[in-house]
DNA sequence: AGGCATGTTACAGG
DNA sequence: ACCTGTAACATGCC
């Protein structure tokens, strides 16, 4: 599910939920995510009121009174849900509604005031939970080696011109590697270069400059376009009571092998063949 | 049954 | 040093 646009989305309503509120009281159930919880990990965050919310690439920042913060990742399956514990009922988030949710894979909750509980729920536990100082974000071993955020003008023509000189990479491995853009991930790297009209195994030093335009463009249109939309829920979520995010709905390439090509005239059919190790979709026609 | 999955990281070899 | 491929992590769904 988490790339940057269902992360932010995540963000934003958790962010209406639970600012101000105090963590009354933490209760773990499963301490085996990616890493193991640190020892003190209650004692730092209990009784500390919550101050904002933020994100950097796919990562949630919790900030805390007390100067720390929640650094949490979802990895490939990470959930975060808000529940009313009095009428037992799930409220959530707008991304992650699922009155069914499983008991089965929430592994920690964060008790709020107002009877409200932040549960954290990840069936593969690929993602994790740290805590951290404010002072250690520029410094954290996860934050420090990120490249610059996609919507932020820091992302642009010159930079992008500039460090592709340097790689050898091939365009997509290139998109997907967090030092160089911070926050895509394999759907929405297909997308772009999609609607950038780039075969995805291109070097990514042989990129025209306007093919680099095209890419620093379609990079924020679709990353906003998804973010309005609700993100992107794939494979989970069929229920008709939560509310799903509706970007896969848009999907020109993403999962459509075998599919006709939906630019309009093209027809050609959508391939599906692997670039390190991960599916990479493209119309052979239209992606140069 | 085996392959595949929105992510990250470690390691081997070129 | 950079690049690529492979495997690992753990679970569920075709």
């Amino acid at each position: 599910m988490p790339e940057l646009p269902e992360v932010e989305v995540v963000r934003r309503s958790l962010s209406n939920f639970i600012t101000g509120l105090k963590i009354k009281k933490v209760r773990i159930f499963n301490n085996n995510l990616r890493y193991r919880l640190s020892k003190n990990f209650q004692k730092n965050i209990e009784k500390q009121k919550i101050t904002s919310i933020s994100r950097r690439a796919k990562f949630l920042l919790i900030k805390l009174e007390n100067k720390k913060i929640i650094l949490i990742h979802l990895g490939m399956t990470g959930k975060i849900f808000i529940q009313n514990l009095t009428k037992k009922s799930t409220l959530i988030t707008s991304f992650y509604f699922d009155e069914k949710f499983k008991k089965k894979h929430n592994h920690l909750i964060f008790y709020l005031n107002n009877s409200i509980g932040f549960i954290y729920n990840d069936v593969r536990r690929f993602g994790f939970i740290k805590i951290i100082k404010m002072s250690q974000i520029k410094s954290n071993e996860h934050l420090s080696k990120l490249g610059p955020e996609p919507l932020n003008s820091a992302f642009n023509n010159k930079y992008l011109i500039s460090i592709l000189k340097k790689t050898k990479k091939n365009i997509k491995n290139f998109m997907m590697d967090q030092k160089y853009i911070a926050g895509l991930g394999n759907i929405y790297v297909n997308e772009i270069l999609f609607s950038s009209s780039i075969d995805p195994r291109k070097n990514a030093n042989k990129l025209s400059k306007q093919e680099v335009a095209k890419i620093v463009s379609n990079t924020k249109k679709i990353l906003i376009k998804s973010i309005q939309l609700g993100g992107s829920s794939i494979r989970d979520f069929n229920s008709v009571s939560g509310q799903k995010g509706k970007f896969q709905q848009k999907f020109m390439v993403y999962d459509r092998d075998n599919k006709f090509c939906r630019k309009m005239k093209c027809k050609g059919i959508i391939k599906k063949i692997y670039i390190g190790n991960r599916a990479a979709f493209f119309c052979q026609k239209c992606q140069k």
